[in-house]
DNA sequence: ACTTTTTCCGACGGATTTGCTAGTATAAGA
DNA sequence: TCTTATACTAGCAAATCCGTCGGAAAAAGT
C-alpha cells in the first residue's frame, strides 16, 4: 500500500516547476539540487511526465521544463495517475469486462477496494500544484 | 499504489472464517477451495494473523483456524495492517523521529500524503467483517 | 566551427518483494 | 501404534523497483 518513489519524485519535481512558473525552462540539474533527487532517475520520470502531456521540454542550452498548463489546472492526482497508473488498489476494479475474476458482481471484498480507491482519488484530484505553492508560502515564509 | 495478494487473499481468508464462525476450526484446506487460493500460501498468511492474535489454529486431524474475536470486532483495516504494515503511502509518514527527512515539517508534498493515509484509514477501520456477512447476505442470497 | 549545456535514449544491475513449493512437525482417530 | 490430516518452516524463481552508466542529439553562446 506504498507510493514508489516515482509517484514522490513525480509530485515533487512538478511542485518545483510550479515554484517556478513564469521564469522559462528550468533544469533538472537545478530541480535534482534542490529536491535532492538522482539527476538521471528524474530524466527517466520527466520523460514520462512530457509523453503524458504535462510538460514539455527544451533542449539544449539554457533549456528544460515547463509545464503545459497553469499551476491551478495540474492535480496531485493527474501526477500520481501518470507516474503510478490508475489509482486503483486492486486490479479487478479495472477492465470491467472480461479478463477480471468472474464473480466481480458477487465479490464481497471488491466492494472495500473500491471505496478505498474513491477516497484516494478524492484526496488526489482535489489539490492542485497551486495548492502546494501556497501550502509553501504558509509555512516556509511563516 | 497497489495492494500486494498478501492484503486481499487476508482479507478474503479472514471473511471466509467470519462467514463460518461459531462451527469449529475451520481448515485452511477449505478455505483455499472456497476463495481459489493457494492452500501452501494461504498457510503463510494466516501464520502472520496467528502472530498478531486476529486467529487461532489447532493443529492435527478436525483442526484448522478460528477467528479470536467476533466477527464485529475485527475490522478490515486490522487485517489490512498486519498483512502489510503501517497504513501510510510513504515511509516519512512513520517515525516522527530520527531517521526521516529532514525538513518534514517544512515539507509541503508530505501533507498531502498524509491525507491519503488517513482517507484510506477511515474506510478501512469503518468496515467490519460482520459488514461483509451481512453484504453477502445482501449480494448473493438477495 | 567549436564548446558547453542540456534533454533524450537504451541497457544493465543490485536489492527487495511476491507468489509459490517442498518438506517437517504435530496431533487426532483407527 | 500407525495412519492421516493439518499446521508450520525454509527456501526459491520470477518480477518489480530504484536507480546507475554511457552515450547521442540538439540548441545556445563564443
Amino acid at each position: 500500500m506504498k507510493l514508489s518513489t516515482k509517484g514522490r519524485y513525480g509530485v515533487t519535481a512538478m511542485y518545483d516547476l510550479a515554484m517556478h512558473s513564469g521564469k522559462g525552462p528550468i533544469s533538472l540539474k537545478s530541480v535534482a539540487e534542490r529536491q535532492l533527487i538522482s539527476e538521471h532517475y528524474l530524466e527517466q520520470l520527466m520523460g514520462q511526465l512530457r509523453k503524458a502531456g504535462l510538460v514539455k521540454s527544451t533542449r539544449g542550452a539554457q533549456g528544460g521544463y515547463m509545464l503545459t498548463k497553469r499551476p491551478e489546472e495540474i492535480t496531485v492526482g493527474d501526477i500520481v495517475r501518470v507516474m503510478e497508473g490508475p489509482i486503483a488498489p486492486v486490479d479487478c476494479l479495472l477492465s470491467e469486462n472480461s479478463s477480471s475474476c468472474a464473480k466481480a458482481s458477487r465479490c464481497v471484498t471488491r466492494g472495500v477496494w473500491q471505496k478505498v480507491g474513491e477516497s484516494i482519488a478524492k484526496v488526489l484530484d482535489e489539490i492542485t500544484l497551486a495548492d502546494l505553492c501556497l501550502e509553501d508560502q504558509r509555512i516556509n515564509h511563516q
